[in-house]
DNA sequence: GTAAAACCATGGGGCTACCCCATGGTCAAG
DNA sequence: CTTGACCATGGGGTAGCCCCATGGTTTTAC
């Protein structure tokens, strides 16, 4: 099939196929006349594989090393579930960071209530954002 | 004072500066027999500035319209209360999603947790992600 | 006085995972 | 046979920097 049709297939774009195709995350074979990219049935399934492992917060290259592993007859599941429990240790981090972000954005909304709009005098900027200047 | 003067007292590095400059967030002189970047104390306040901005979770162009604000005469405060207010919606709802991928990330490892490492076998890459394929 | 160490500027590539655009060739339908 | 749908390639953009290499300058130490 064509890159269209495996777009369409796979529910993702044709840009996306085109960037793993780059970073030889695919492959794909070309029509000799044309050029064009031919891809497999196999290739569809490598795609939704990688659509789940993307949605599990793999990122690509630790797709890429998965297939790696799995071409040289590794499994590559003992990987899997060190980099799941890794991406769940970033990403309660992350939580953690932006629930703070959240938590001066939030604080400071309240500090701001009482305070007038400032006009600008030459020295201030912004009497809002100078105002948490400490923190 | 120069760049690696201004970076220490601010607490970033000499790149930060230099891409803040090559963006038009902050201005330097220049010394006319070397080329040096020259700042004055006025940069150092706007760094400041820049930095308590960022820890609330503007962007950099958020800052620059600031600053243009600032510079028609025209108060950032009501700009800055909008901004601000949409970062905490944006923040909230990023939070939503990792937290949601969090969760299929532990799901998915309680789900493993009986399931053996499989072996390649040519028609499958790896047991534990397939088996999530659906969700 | 000079040589090494420290500092400066510029430019380019890299990160993450794509999206979007323009150009120009190819193909299918009417 | 033309028009519209499809394809490939290449380049630029996203955010906010970091890192490297090259080559000029300044400061410091001997």
């Amino acid at each position: 099939m064509k890159v269209s049709e495996l777009a369409k297939r796979a529910g993702v774009t044709k840009d996306t196929i085109r960037h793993y195709v780059a970073i030889g995350l695919l492959d794909a074979s070309r029509d000799p006349d044309n050029g064009y990219q031919i891809f497999t049935e196999r290739a569809l399934s490598r795609l939704q594989f990688i659509k789940t492992a993307r949605q599990l917060g793999l990122r690509l290259d630790d797709i890429q090393a998965i297939f790696a592993d799995a071409a040289h007859d590794h499994s590559p599941c003992p990987r899997v579930r060190e980099l799941i429990a890794d991406r769940i240790q970033e990403t309660r981090k992350t939580i953690q960071e932006l629930s703070l972000l959240c938590d001066r954005m939030e604080s400071s909304m309240v500090a701001w209530q009482d305070m007038p709009d400032g006009e600008p005098d030459g020295h201030s900027i912004c009497r809002l954002i100078e105002s948490q200047m400490d923190h």
